[in-house]
RNA sequence: UCCUCAGUAGCUCAGUUGGUUAGAGCAACGGACUGUUAAUCCGUGGGUCGCCGGUUCGAGUCCAGCCUGGGGAGCCA
């Protein structure tokens, strides 16, 4: 017999007909002459309810049917004799594909702290939070894809191994094949690059930017969507060591046409959860962030405030609060800044503009005043900032000379300048952490709960 | 990396001015129960008090160092 979804037949109708189910036991109870097992397969958030009259079943096979086991069941769908389930499986066979001790299974049927099960990672997928976070997780990298092949940009593969240091956005994992216990030095004590795989130094990518101008400039509108890698010793709940990142890159865009497309991607995946991953959403409301269904809706029904870097100064200067950071334009924002505009001030997302030059990468597109560049950085409630981009700087002299005020490696970007040489074009992008994303529209509080395996300093179990 | 809080049973925690045999709830196990919804009721077992030193007649409790985790900050997505 055809073995059916969990999801399937708790939506199906077709009463007494025998079905087929497989998924693990999430609990048992019941009395000396009958049974109830709640068995899920990962499909849905809902279990299936299964009936065994104890008379049928071994007892040996009873005993052993513990939370955490695997189960084949087959058995009528019918309407369920008790409250609280529309139909459910009187089992007519059990077979026991794999037991699960319960004196040393870890998941008991009682909540558990995200620090424990963060311990446990191996097995928290089977948690009714961790299964709605990662089925949420699949659903919005779906939505990614189909929002940018709808919009007719091609997904474009940039490197995972890199062989620049020049992104300059943040440290970087080194990637080698010399051995680390006997190291070939050059005559001066520096290491012999020239022994190492790829003949030079090379590192785990920070970001698929540059790469993907390239793309732009010859695809027209292009997106990666990829692992990416940090090596910063950062400590919190909204920074992973190994986390994925979209970048769209548009030819022939401007500053305005990027943040038009931000907030409408934002709100496309928001609208996607919300259409898609209903049942999810609503257990994650009931039991981790009251109100986040009322949240997301009141993303998807306000205009994002669109302001520069210089109104928003403005108004922290004014505001009636002793910032722990003064302000004063050409610092950067801190973070109780962003959020007081955010969550206080304007109590909704908010894009800012034309930050100060020195702030920001050399890439950025300068502005006539001198001062500033074509920056925006879109900020949420919650997860401060979400996305970050641009307009690039397609002037190939003033790129080069922005280059050389940093004192960046200028023979390594050769490329990247090359393309401003050759039929050079305006263009923008911006990148989205997914992770960042997934904290959003979950609700859930620690980015370390989006993955699932996070690797963060100290930390590449599993 | 800095600041701060925490680490006691499988989990979540209590543990008084340092005191003799370290507790609770849940889970597990055994039993009862004719349909349960994290079932209920009765009972049982379960501890290297994070690690390593120190103070003391005596340390879960006080002190120093280290490790691990949470929160905040910085860096950023």
């Amino acid at each position: 017999m055809e073995r059916k979804k969990i999801k399937e037949l708790l939506s199906s109708h077709k009463t007494g007909k025998e079905v087929f189910v497989k998924g693990w036991v999430r609990t048992k109870r019941g009395s000396k002459n009958i049974v109830f097992i709640a068995l899920n397969d990962g499909s849905t958030i809902n279990n299936i309810q299964i009936v065994a009259d104890a008379s049928v079943f071994k007892e040996d096979l009873l005993r052993d049917i513990t939370t955490g086991a695997c189960l084949a069941v087959t058995g009528t769908l019918i309407e369920s004799v008790g409250q609280g389930q529309n139909v459910e499986i009187k089992a007519n066979s059990i077979e026991l594909y794999g037991k699960c001790d319960a004196e040393t299974y870890p998941l008991q049927k009682k909540g558990h702290s995200m620090e424990f099960l963060r311990e446990i990672a191996h097995l928290r997928p089977r948690t009714n939070t961790f299964g709605a976070v990662l089925r949420i997780r699949h659903a919005m990298a779906f939505a990614i894809h189909k929002y940018f092949n709808d919009k007719g940009f091609f997904y474009l593969h940039t490197p995972i191994i890199t062989g620049s240091d020049a992104e300059g956005a943040g440290e970087m994992f080194h990637v080698t094949t010399l051995d680390l216990t006997n190291i070939p030095l050059n005559e001066d004590k520096t290491v012999k690059f020239t022994e190492d795989f790829f003949g030079k130094p090379t590192n785990l990518t920070v970001s698929g930017q540059l790469e993907g101008e390239l793309g732009a400039l010859a695809l027209g509108e292009i997106y990666t969507f990829g692992p990416t890698f940090r090596a910063e010793n950062s400590n919190t709940p909204r920074h992973l060591a190994e986390f994925w990142m979209i970048e769209p890159e548009m030819a022939f865009y401007d500053l305005r046409d990027n943040m038009d497309l931000a907030e409408d991607f934002l709100k496309y995946l928001i609208r996607y959860a919300l259409e898609n991953c209903r049942e999810d959403l609503e257990f994650l409301d009931k039991m981790i962030q009251k109100g986040l269904i009322d949240r997301l809706n009141f993303v998807l029904g306000n205009e994002f405030i669109r302001m520069t870097y210089s109104e928003a100064v403005d108004i922290l200067i004014k505001a009636d609060r002793k910032w722990e950071y003064p302000i004063a334009w050409g610092k950067d924002l801190q973070a109780e800044h962003e959020r007081y505009l955010v969550e206080e001030h304007f109590r909704k997302p908010v894009i800012l503009t034309d930050y100060p030059k020195a702030i920001k990468a050399f890439y950025m597109k300068q502005n006539d005043d001198g001062k500033t560049v074509r920056a925006m950085d879109v900020l949420f409630p919650g997860i401060g900032e979400i996305i970050g981009g641009s307009q690039r700087e397609e002037d190939y002299e003033r790129l080069l000379g922005r280059i050389k005020e940093l004192n960046l490696p200028e023979k390594d970007l050769w490329w990247y300048l090359e393309t401003r040489k050759f039929g050079t074009a305006p263009h923008s992008g911006f990148g989205l952490g997914f992770e960042r994303l997934i904290v959003f529209i979950t609700g859930m509080s620690n980015i370390r709960d989006v993955i699932p395996f996070p690797r963060t300093p100290k930390n590449a179990e599993f």
